[in-house]
DNA sequence: GCAATAATTAACCAAACGTTTAATTAGACC
DNA sequence: GGTCTAATTAAACGTTTGGTTAATTATTGC
């Protein structure tokens, strides 16, 4: 490349925002698209969003979008693996093989409620995704069935737990891990329509931090044998 | 056309099978408009819906949807309005003020399981609603804020149950309807995709009974003092 | 029976939208 | 510097879709 070192090739309009590189960059392009389509998707769902918002959030021609990935659908499927894969990533590099069993549920619960009020797109993608009952997730053959560890080390937690009494006996993780999951993703899934039903705040620091001490409360009050 | 006094109309071959009266009744009419919009809006949001689809669903023209309710968002907004408020009469027509604290959280938790799975409409139109901000639930008048009496009647449980010693002191009357919602609600909400992650078949009978019973384990069980 | 009105229908329209065609420009390689 | 290819653009296309027009049929009140 010449003179012009730090040339940007529109201004980015949109508000969106993407900066646009002085030079041409598929990888860079096609991550543009995929970041705008990502909350493009989450804050109206497949049907909702729109193409040229989009390419318009990138601040990439419209074509690039089929270009990169085909046709609407395939980006939406496209953004889905990413976020839920990243958070499948994240979960597994947690390390809960602590000596004290309480205290590996506790970070468990932690992580989750902080991941979900970190990662609020990934809520609005699952429920648009439940709401057609995960038909484009189930097409997505890199994010199947890959709980199976964590439910396993839930399951060694417990039994330890119980040894040392410290658990109360007969618990399934499975639905011990839903449960720690709901408790969470609930509250910032529905805030929407919780701040509208009480009139309370649901969305502020202080309603956040109480909340996350109280689902911490609930499970580990549980559990106790 | 002469005698035939049990004429249909059409043969209302649209499958999702409202049967078309033989004599003009706009009442009618509007409730299978109000019911084909609510099985189309709940199961692909408001954008994915298709007013046509509606209009074949309930076996009328699709100009009886402008003529009865104006657009397709005042549909959606009907259709709304209608769930949530049938929601919120079933659950404060709940008699909680039995004498046992216990046993009144045990009926309010089974009854929100029981509604939920009866009512699967209602948490996707929630779920659509959440994911666009409550936009649309916020407009309606009809449907805000009236959860207070059932905290309200809630917050005498807990303090009853206190005194008695059989409930933990300090426990936030709104936190604790909200985990009680959470651990229902998740579960019907989410299932697409807790089936996926998960092997596990969680929307069979077994899956829902077992479910049902941990609820109230988890619930009584964070109560204990 | 006969107007007046309410309910219903078929056909149509314009805008929105996903997708494509075809041409252009920048960078890589020799 | 010229050639080849990948990245990008502008404009258009064809369908889908929400919404409307205007005519028709049933019902009600007299």
């Amino acid at each position: 490349m010449v003179s012009a070192p730090v040339r940007k090739r529109r201004s980015a309009r949109a508000g969106a925002g993407a900066t646009v590189p002085a030079v041409r960059d598929a990888e860079a392009t096609r991550q543009r698209i995929l970041d705008a389509a990502e909350s493009e998707f989450s804050a109206k769902g497949l049907a909702g969003a729109r193409v040229d918002v989009i390419a318009a959030g990138a601040g990439a021609n419209k074509r690039m979008i089929y270009y990169y990935f085909g046709n609407k659908e395939n980006l939406y499927v496209a953004v889905l693996e990413n976020a839920y894969s990243h958070m499948r990533r994240e979960e597994s590099g947690l390390s809960l093989d602590s000596v004290d069993p309480l205290a590996a549920i506790r970070a468990l619960v932690l992580f989750k409620f902080d991941y979900y009020e970190r990662h609020p797109v990934l809520i609005s993608l699952l429920n648009a995704e439940n709401v057609h009952g995960a038909r484009y997730l189930r097409r997505s053959r890199n994010v199947t069935k890959l709980y199976m560890p964590l439910v396993d080390t839930l399951s060694r937690i417990l039994k330890n737990g119980v040894k040392k009494a410290v658990i109360r006996r007969g618990i399934d993780p499975v639905e011990l891990y839903v449960s720690i999951a709901s408790l969470s993703y609930f509250y910032f899934s529905n805030k929407a329509t919780l701040s509208n039903a009480f009139g309370r705040a649901f969305d502020s620091p202080a309603g956040r931090r109480s909340r996350r001490a109280h689902v911490v409360e609930v499970i580990l009050g549980y559990l106790r044998p």
